[in-house]
DNA sequence: TTAGGCTTTTGAACTTTATTAGAATTTAAT
DNA sequence: ATTAAATTCTAATAAAGTTCAAAAGCCTAA
């Protein structure tokens, strides 16, 4: 596995850069940016395991922009770097599951630790996911590890690549599932022909569900797939 | 998008600079005006954040003032600032929900507390309709996950990009909604080209709504597009 | 070990979505 | 009134996704 991977979006320099230097020592890979547009556009280039926000910033806050890379990426793990007085708002507006806050001023130490701890439980989180034996798809029940999906009498084997697509599209159900993940996830690499592959065994997919209104998988153009069920 | 700006409109020019200092150090954009109509005017001619007026001013009190401010833009974030006998009045007449009054004297730590409070409650209250799941449209019902649009037995897929344009014009139905900050939010940035692109998709929305009076989205010239529905 | 059956990849034709170009209009400003 | 800038909309093109069918791989039972 590669390192964690950290963008730091903070408006005061010397903050920003000890941040940065004391997590690069302890081992992420960072990249530092000084108000929110910067950060954005440094959050659309590249991938990051996870967000370290400044909330008050020029140009745009980092709620705010907190709020624009939600909208790329629902989960993306944030913690925000709050004034004491601010810290109802974060606790109110944005403490989804994997997020934190920590209060200015804070010392590196327990920076850290929150760090660890938000990516532990995020992968806890997907652990949870990977590790679920039973998904229920309106009146489907799909057992991943037994790699059949069955409803009432009704039932399938899927091939292991059916069957790791649709567990990844359960996974993350009602999300867009990045065509590129999913391609290192399960064909391991992202090329062209594997991603041809891929479309057949989503058409494949689709097939089983062509019956049944309410189960969807749509395309979201030059990002992936999701899976919608309601 | 830019520093918060704020709209100081004050009679007394002590207080006035005092404030327009006070907040410009602090980060914020701010412009000063010192009656009512003066600020109507400045109000009219730029973009602002917040608002904050006096109560007692010649010419157009701050009461007149926001009513006037509130037809252009409904929402607008306004803080009052009132004398103590006029606490009741504010309370009534004017506290919406993105508005605050504060009673002078006042130290300039608190009147920085409840303008930070008042953009966070906007803020959060952006959020919230982030998470819409249904916009009513006039008859149609819009449903930004499944990406549809339908009327009656009509339904309509949209792509991708349609769904976030109309997501986004529906947030802010009746406000105009920036052309940077569309861009910048469904494209990832904002170029000339990309900006040809957004025209296209304004173009192929507006033919949804085509037949439909009472729905239009217009185009507010150098600055963006506003839904509009009656 | 090898034929048959299943899985996966590849090729190719086709559809949909997004961008680009450009001509015609509209708006704002000098 | 003239000019520049911004917008509108159609059409052409490029890029991405969909699907079917056939080829290539892979496994296993005879």
């Amino acid at each position: 596995m590669k390192d964690t991977k950290l963008l730091i979006v903070e408006d005061d320099q010397n903050l920003g850069q000890m941040l940065s230097d004391y997590l690069s020592v302890k081992g992420f890979e960072t990249q530092l940016e000084r108000d929110g547009e910067a950060g954005f556009k440094a959050f659309i280039d590249d991938d990051y395991d996870l967000c370290l926000l400044d909330v008050m910033m020029p140009k745009k806050d980092g709620f705010a922009l907190a709020r624009e890379i939600r909208q790329l990426k629902a989960n993306m793990p944030i913690i925000f770097l709050t004034a004491k007085s601010m810290e109802e708002d974060v606790k109110e507006g944005f403490k989804s599951g994997a997020d934190d806050y920590i209060t200015k001023p804070f010392s590196m130490e327990v920076l850290l630790m929150r760090i660890e701890a938000v990516i532990r439980r995020v992968n806890n989180l997907k652990d949870e996911l990977e590790k679920k034996k039973e998904f229920k798809i309106q009146d489907y029940t799909f057992l991943p590890d037994k790699r059949i999906i069955t409803k009432g009498d009704f039932e399938k084997k899927l091939t292991s690549k059916e069957n790791e697509l649709l567990r990844l599209l359960c996974m993350y159900q009602g999300e867009v599932v990045d065509r590129n993940d999913a391609l290192n996830m399960i064909w391991g690499e992202d090329s062209y022909y594997n991603s041809r592959s891929m479309d057949v065994y989503i058409t494949k997919l689709r097939k089983i569900f062509k019956e049944d209104t309410g189960i969807e998988i749509i395309n979201s153009h030059g990002k992936g797939f999701k899976l919608l069920v309601d």
